[in-house]
DNA sequence: CAAATTATGTGCAAAATACACACGTTTTCA
DNA sequence: TGAAAACGTGTGTATTTTGCACATAATTTG
């Protein structure tokens, strides 16, 4: 059992660190080369737009908007473009007539599965040194990460059922 | 030693968590916190070019800008802004006089100490079920992520030096 | 079943953004 | 060395993006 106080460090330079990783995709080289390798133009507002569409699709526009934080009118334009574009597709939900899902097309696929196979092959060469162990726990670690702060915040303030 | 084909699977699911987490970061939920938190009124905009200057600084107006993949004259209207509410502070690098680097001021350390305490508050509670030994795996392993990302993109092509 | 709530979308005004250009500083190279 | 090119920054201006007010259709509530 270490100290309380190195916890709070290690949480204080994990948050660092994510800051640099953001700061890092933020950097326009990234999503050029790989905007350009999967040979489609698209503002990066847009091309983030699909990825998250991709990723969690089907999903409403307003959901997207929460999860952007941007106002859902906004999103709302933003989602009709990519379907003007054809890499998304509309559809009203049958459970619900009044969401109308957007989820990815083929061509919208085509696009996110070029922009995955560009980000592995700049990816790969990082952790060309690191050992098995180290990079499956990284995997299973930052998985763990992203799901306990998900469950976190969609559980209300007093977390005891 | 695992396979090539599980290894591309790492990275694949890698890069799903890390655009969860800055998917969460993008809730609205979490800067709002912070920001009443931290008892200051910033929009998200300047609220993020704040914590990057306090993160990255001295830093100049261009390399802001790269950072965040946006053009340098909105930057250098936005650092003004910063500037005019007096949380950060402008000079000529004495190494290169075109330059006006800027850096937090005290009372912009104020606020992203406030930031920083408000933000461990909220994700101490994250990791309390984590044992030390997945919590100080996950940090060093995160800073090593980081680290070889930046350090690959700072070579040139031909990584052989 | 009427009223309130939710999801989405449009008009319009305000804000953010990028391009053209300018100015001072540094680097290049003939 | 010195003139030209390149660089970092900043301002005016046109364009784009954004969010609020409001509208419409669908669902939930009581």
């Amino acid at each position: 059992m270490v100290s309380k106080h190195r916890r709070q460090v290690a949480l204080r330079r994990l948050h660092e660190s994510l800051v640099d990783l953001i700061s890092f995709t933020n950097l326009p080289r990234g999503d050029e080369e790989l905007i350009a390798e999967a040979g489609v133009v698209l503002d990066q507002a847009l091309f983030r737009l699909l990825v998250g569409v991709e990723r969690f699709g089907p999903i409403s526009v307003g959901e997207i908007a929460e999860r952007t934080d941007r106002d859902h009118t906004t999103v709302s334009r933003q989602v009709a473009k990519l379907a003007e574009l054809g890499l998304i597709e509309r559809r009203s939900s049958p459970l619900d007539k009044r969401v109308k899902e957007a989820m990815v097309t083929a061509a919208g696929r085509r696009v996110t599965d070029a922009l995955d196979a560009a980000r592995m092959r700049l990816s790969t060469p990082v952790f060309e040194h690191w050992s098995d162990r180290d990079l499956l726990e990284l995997e299973r670690l930052m998985r763990r990460f992203a799901d306990d702060l998900l469950s976190m915040s969609a559980m209300p303030k007093e977390t005891d059922t």
